[in-house]
DNA sequence: GATTTATCTTTACACCGTAAAGATACCGAT
DNA sequence: ATCGGTATCTTTACGGTGTAAAGATAAATC
């Protein structure tokens, strides 16, 4: 939207049209893309779609949520401004496909985690600290994944990555083993209690909620000793217990 | 941003300046503004920053968050677009002090709530239904409230009507009286993880991640009831306990 | 080798935030 | 009561954004 003030705006080819003669046909196949070999696919056909990709995680490191439009992913990679219409059809679209990215990201950093831990309750407590190290690693993306503004759950790779992810989550929240079908109260319960109270931490931690909180604690306590302790604490005990 | 498809865009005096003759003066002081009586403020004076404030109100719950923009609250309001800027300097002025008027309404929420049960364990989740019920009714203004992107934190009036809600919070959470200085591990473990469990349910909630698990559920079960359930469950219970 | 098609660029438009300048009406001092 | 000052509001202007539509270019297919 406003002014973007820094970012210096590398000024790449297709911006601000330089009115001279196109000087195009430089480069043939397989000279840009620094990525791997020569794969399959011959330039002009099915890179850009990746290349947007990781320009888009690119510019949302960088410049926060805030900074991710279309436009600037398009400058990042290098081409014009509607050139990712194309691939993504819109904004939301290139977006949606980002937040797959990342729920993929994160599915692999929780199963990895979980493999460290040798008791339940310390599988648990190495996802949760995965969980929240994640979003504090890519804050940008994980609030991309978890508010709905811009994105479109009801796009397949996107809906088919998040299910995987929610899946591994409520396997790991206490619901044995391939609990697809029904659900009781209690097991619903459990499920959503565990993921509640840690992306509620999540949420709170990133937007500043807990600034407070871990101000009035011992000096140098760290969010992670905050988040131990409070898994471990009882519930809703009473003041004075 | 976009396109805004529906809406109707009412067309108000500023729009599409129609290139005519002024005519204004055609409203003297006290003709407009259908609040109240005639109460200090003159018209030209000091009314106009309350019905921007309403304004946005509206244009929250009827656009969403997206469609929350300077101008378009400036047309709700009457006025042409630059005059919410003498106001609020800002759209994120505008929108903290709008995020202040709902941390307002949200304490009084709270406190009314707490105000009913009877026993502690009673008020709790009387305030805990009251916290969830304040997010369903304006899903828009708590994720304003809660978020960082669109509101500055350091606005005195913001920042003052955020920190009596959250003392409140602490407060009914398990700190005893007036825990404004230090804290121990345990003390924040408990409020840390009380916020947390019901903000991370209320935005699971609201995003629409608890959808699958909802349906699992038996028949016309509520989001109430698998909040009361969650609350009562206990902690990190291990699979096939 | 010609045509078709996919990919990318240009151009265009409405909307947005915000700065700056112009118009209007209130206000206090005289 | 009038006059200057000031707060309030409107116009105008500019760069940024999403996206539609048309033009250009290279790959693919026959």
């Amino acid at each position: 939207m406003t002014r973007k003030p820094a970012t210096t705006r590398v000024r790449t080819r297709s911006d601000a049209n330089n009115n001279v003669a196109p000087a195009r046909t430089a480069r043939k196949r397989g000279a840009s893309r620094p990525s791997g070999a020569g794969e399959a696919a011959p330039y002009h056909h099915g890179a850009l779609r990746g290349a947007l990709l990781e320009a888009a995680e690119r510019v949302l490191e960088r410049d926060g949520l805030a900074g991710l439009t279309l436009r600037a992913v398009a400058r990042e990679a290098g081409v014009s401004h509607a050139a990712p219409t194309h691939h993504f059809g819109d904004l939301t679209g290139l977006v949606s496909e980002l937040a797959a990215v990342g729920y993929r990201q994160f599915s692999a950093a929780m199963t990895a985690a979980a493999a460290a831990g040798t008791s339940l309750t310390e599988k648990a407590m190495a996802r949760a600290k995965a969980y929240v190290a994640y979003a504090q690693a890519r804050p940008g993306m994980y609030s991309l994944m978890f508010r709905n503004e811009r994105i479109d759950m009801t796009r397949p790779s996107l809906h088919e990555a998040a299910s995987v992810s929610f899946q591994g989550l409520a396997n790991s929240a206490g619901a044995g083993g391939e609990a697809l079908a029904a659900l009781s109260l209690d097991q619903a319960a459990v499920i959503a209690r565990n993921w509640s109270l840690v992306h509620g931490f999540t949420m709170l931690l990133l937007d500043g909620r807990l600034k407070d909180i871990l101000h009035r604690l011992p000096e140098g306590t760290t969010p992670e000793q905050l988040l131990g302790a409070m898994m471990r604490a009882a519930v809703m005990r009473p003041p004075g217990a």
